[in-house]
DNA sequence: TATTGTTATACTCTATAACTATA
DNA sequence: TATAGTTATAGAGTATAACAATA
C-alpha cells in the first residue's frame, strides 16, 4: 500500500519534470535560433560549422554520419554555407571522389563567437544556482540521457 | 581573488550544464518524434491535437496564437489533421467567418494515449531519482526558464 | 562491386502578401 | 475598417531513388 502510494506520487512528479524539461528545451531552442538568425544562420547550418570547427576539415560523408542526416542533406547545407562564405570545399588529397569541408575565416570567427556567447549565456542562465545543486542537476540530466539513449551508436550522438 | 576563482569555476560548470541540457533536449525530441511518427503524426500536428484536447473546440485564429505561428500555417496543419481523420472543422455558431476545430474520435483516443505514454515515459526516465532531488531539478529548470522567458507574453508560451 | 557526392523529386514546417467573406 | 481563413509563393530541412565519377 505504501509502495503503491509512493509510486503514484513519484510518477506524477516525473511527468511534471518532463513537462518542464520540454518547456525549457523549447524556450532554449527558440532563443538559440533567434541568435543564430542574427548571423544569417539556422540550427542545422550552425551545427555544421560547429562540427567542422571541432573536427577540422571533414568529408561530407563523415558530416552526414556525425549529423545523422543523409548525404543529400549535407550537400544542401554545405551549398548554403559555402554561398554565404562560412565554409569552403576542397578536394580530398587522396580520394578524388571525396570533398573536404573546412571553415573560412568568417566561419572560424563565427564559431569562436558562438562559443563565447554560448558560454556567457550559460553563465547568465545558471547564475545564482548553488554549485552542488548544479552538479546534481547535471547528474539527473545524465541519468535521463542514459535511459534515453540506446547503448551503442558510435557517431550518431556526437553533437546532437 | 576568491570571488574571481569562484566565478570561473561556476561559469565553466554552467556551460557544461547547458551542453548537457541541449543533449537531453535533442535526444528527447528525437524520441518523441519517433513515437509520433508511428501514429502518422509530427510534432507540429501533435501540438495541435494536444491544444484542442486541452481547450476544446477552438478557432484557427486562436490556435495560431496558442502555437505562436501564422494563421496560414494553421490552415496547413489542420488540413493535414483533417485529411488523416484526427480533427474536424465545424462552422462557428455565431461568427460565420470563423471555423471551430475539434477532435474526432480518433483524435480523442490519440490524445489520451499520447498523454498516457508521455506519463509512462516520464516515470521511466526519472526512475530512481530521489524525490527531493527531482524537486530541486525542477526548481533549477524554473530558474532557467525565468531567465529565458521575457516577462509578459500572455499566450505565446501556453504549450511550447 | 562499393563508395562519394550529386541531380531529381517530394513532404513538412514555416513565413509574407494578396484576396474573399464576413463583422 | 477590421478580422478569419484562404490562395499564391517562397525558403529551409528532411527523405528516397537514380546516376556519375572514382575506389
Amino acid at each position: 500500500m505504501v509502495n503503491k502510494l509512493h509510486s503514484i506520487v513519484a510518477s506524477t512528479t516525473a511527468a511534471e519534470a518532463l513537462e518542464r524539461l520540454f518547456l525549457v528545451a523549447g524556450a532554449l531552442g527558440d532563443r538559440m535560433a533567434a541568435g543564430l538568425a542574427e548571423r544569417g544562420l539556422t540550427r542545422a547550418r550552425a551545427a555544421v560549422i560547429w562540427l567542422v570547427h571541432r573536427e577540422g576539415p571533414v568529408t561530407q560523408r563523415r558530416l552526414a554520419g556525425l549529423l545523422d542526416v543523409t548525404p543529400r542533406n549535407v550537400t544542401g547545407l554545405v551549398d548554403a554555407l559555402e554561398r554565404d562564405g562560412f565554409v569552403v570545399r576542397n578536394p580530398h588529397p587522396t580520394d578524388r571522389r571525396a570533398t573536404l569541408v573546412g571553415l573560412s575565416q568568417l566561419g572560424r570567427t563565427t564559431a569562436t563567437r558562438l562559443a563565447a556567447e554560448n558560454h556567457a549565456g550559460a553563465t547568465r542562465l545558471f547564475a545564482g544556482v548553488d554549485a552542488a545543486d548544479l552538479h546534481r542537476f547535471v547528474s539527473i540530466l545524465d541519468h535521463v540521457l542514459t535511459r534515453l539513449t540506446p547503448p551503442s551508436a558510435p557517431d550518431e550522438q556526437a553533437l546532437r
